[in-house]
RNA sequence: GCACCCGUAGCUCAGCUGGAUAGAGUGUCGCCCUCCGAAGGCGAAGGUCACAGGUUCGAAUCCUGUCGGGUGCGCCA
């Protein structure tokens, strides 16, 4: 199915052709004015640049032509030489008929036979979630549904950090304070015991202990060092602890992403491409594409035309243990041997650009990615109101978990502010509360642009009015309460009338523009574009409601029509809604 | 020091492959519930798009410089 714009663009297109022009010209989009015309084509004036002639004579050519289509309401050349459009009636409703009985809703087709590999969620074992790993959990589900949607094949990966200094940091800390000696004793040959010697909350707090003490005395970071070059070449008892981190981190983080909604297809690690790693070192040391410096193995990967510095990319520390590099390097592999994907998208913190450079340099000379794009899709940083990463008072980060609670919390007390739900059963206001809080906080985070930092600001979450993500729940279960009462015989009606008021006019113009949404949603991979096509739609159709009663109109016609474009709203909305990850409750 | 990102309404943010009168939410001030859910709708006020040059018929958008903020720069992730 092709979209409005596609369709207008080729109709323009033609008629440049037409005037000998080239016909990328005739590229029609949504009016920047929609006081003056619905839609609008500039390409006359770039014609008239390259041709160095007047663009309102190129401009009435054009038109003359358009004119003959009978699509179009009105033809008209305004200012230097806009071509302004305006569509019949008949012919938008009959673009929208074609929409409603599309299963997808004229989504765009961009992945039809691609993979797309997306990493994203960005957390560690053995630390607990914080606001900080909320960006790269709700941008990143929002991009697979969307990709999912618009067909490509996707495969999402956790991609924890299990394999670093913070393994050999936290296993240290362990033997230092003698809680599982059976795992250090070198002559023990195992089996080692199945329960963990330690729970998630033990981890919680051994963690950053060990990294402090790190952090603060060398001679304990070396200690930490030793540790994982050793977990690394494979000490058992050392492995055997390892398993039991990640088991009990994985618990945790399941619940975590799980109460947010965010799904992940595998949860592979760093360590999981340990027996790769191996044979690549070998492998790029044959190539002669690792090489020896300063006792460490690296991957040059500077280019001369480079404007900053490029260090290599170390492959193997003189200490022995790999880093992180070398893990997502030896990953490239893997997914490449088990996806052959046509991307590999990484949403990670926009602060590891460099890092994500260095390994697609060094994956490129190295010849490793099959046939994947690589790329890094970046986001900044979550600041506090001081303009710095955010704290909570008391100094530390928040925890993600404390967040989805205040923000369930405070849509718990907006339903009751608002006399609603005195009737709903306990169970059924929790899981309404959950879904509004968890709304707000996906909405007022997706609907940044990706890359750029913004503040952190909690006023801003409990917010439920303006540009929000309750406002765009209310609509939806506006729309619901409607089709809920309706007579049943309006949903087939015989015949449909055309709709004239500006109201239906701007809603069903809006519909129709999804499929751009979504293909420039992707293209830009910003789902704050998806954000604000829901923001609009709902707008559109407030206005709608507002001004037009539905249930009550006694042309029956009339009324069954609108309860179409009422019933149509609703699928588009909660389509776009559940790519952003944000579920519609039957009430609120 | 070098490199990258950013400076748009009181506040929080869109818009950035150049195009007509720079948008939204919030806050402030009005109006609208005998009718489908007011977490709503309508209206008003509010901007030298950091600053200075340049390219162009046309610049918030592209280029250069200045100022201000953030980030990154071989053995952390």
């Amino acid at each position: 199915m092709t979209s409005l714009s596609a369709e207008l663009s080729a109709i323009a297109a033609a008629a440049f052709a037409a005037e000998g022009l080239p016909p990328a010209l005739g590229q029609v989009i949504a009016s920047d004015r929609p006081d003056l015309a619905q839609f609008q084509c500039n390409g006359a004036l770039a014609a008239a640049k390259a041709a160095k002639q007047n663009p309102r004579a190129i401009a009435e050519k054009i038109a003359a032509r358009l004119k003959a289509e009978p699509i179009f309401e009105k033809v008209e050349i305004a200012g230097p030489g806009f071509i302004n459009l305006n569509l019949t009636d008949a012919a938008l409703a009959g673009r929208l008929g074609t929409m409603a009985k599309d299963e997808r809703l004229g989504a765009p087709e961009t992945g039809s036979g691609k993979t797309l590999v997306i990493d994203f969620g960005g957390a560690n074992i053995a630390k607990t979630m914080h606001v900080g790993h909320l960006r790269s959990s709700v941008i990143g589900d929002s991009l697979q549904r969307l990709f999912r949607a618009n067909d490509w094949h996707v495969v999402s990966d956790v991609h924890l950090g299990d394999w670093g200094l913070q393994m050999g940091q936290l296993i240290s800390e362990i033997e230092l304070r003698g809680i599982a000696p059976i795992y250090f004793d070198a002559h023990y040959t195992g089996p080692y015991p199945q329960e963990s010697p330690v729970t998630m909350q033990d981890l919680e707090e051994i963690f950053p202990a060990a990294s402090a003490a790190c952090k603060a005395d060398p001679a304990r970071l070396e200690i930490a060092r030793k540790a994982t070059a050793e977990l690394q070449a494979g000490r058992p008892g050392y492995r055997a602890l390892w398993n039991h981190f990640f088991e009990t981190s994985r618990v945790g983080l399941e619940r975590e992403w799980g109460s947010l909604g965010v799904h992940f297809d595998l949860w592979k690690g760093e360590a999981s491409v340990d027996p790769l790693m191996a044979p690549m070192i070998e492998d790029l040391k044959a190539r002669h594409v690792a090489e020896e410096s300063e006792g460490a193995l690296v991957i040059r990967v500077a280019k001369n035309d480079d404007k900053k510095d490029m260090p290599p990319l170390i492959l193997v520390k003189s200490d022995g243990a790999v880093l992180y590099g070398s893990t997502d390097l030896a990953t490239i592999i893997d997914r490449v041997r088990e996806q052959n994907p046509d991307l590999i998208l990484y949403v990670v913190d926009q602060r590891q650009h460099q890092h994500f450079e260095q390994v697609f340099r060094a994956a490129h000379k190295a010849n490793l990615n099959g046939k994947a794009e690589l790329e890094h899709a970046g986001f900044g940083t979550m600041n506090g109101t001081d303009g710095k990463p955010f704290k909570t008072r008391a100094g530390g980060v928040m925890k993600l978990y404390d967040l989805i609670a205040m923000v369930t919390e405070e849509a718990e007390k907006r339903l009751t502010e608002a006399g609603l739900g005195a009737d709903y059963s306990p169970e059924e206001r929790a899981t309404i509360a959950k879904q509004v809080g968890i709304a707000t906080l996906k909405f007022a985070d997706l609907s940044n642009y990706r890359l750029t930092d913004y503040v952190f600001d909690l006023a801003r979450f409990s917010k439920f009015e303006g540009k929000t993500g309750p406002y765009l729940q209310y609509a939806a279960v506006r729309m619901q309460s409607i089709l809920r009462k309706a007579d049943p015989a309006d949903f087939h009606p015989a015949e449909r009338r055309v709709l004239t008021t500006p109201e239906e006019r701007g809603l069903i113009l809006h519909l129709l523009g999804l499929h751009d949404a979504m293909a420039a949603a992707e293209a830009r991979r910003a789902p704050n574009v998806l954000c604000d096509f829901a923001f609009t739609l709902a707008q559109q159709f407030s206005r709608f409601y507002a001004e037009h009663h539905i249930l009550s109109e006694t042309d029956a016609v009339l009324r069954a029509t609108r309860l179409g474009l009422c019933g149509l709203t609703l699928a588009v909305l909660t389509k776009v809604l559940d790519l952003l990850g944000i579920e519609v409750p039957a009430r609120m």
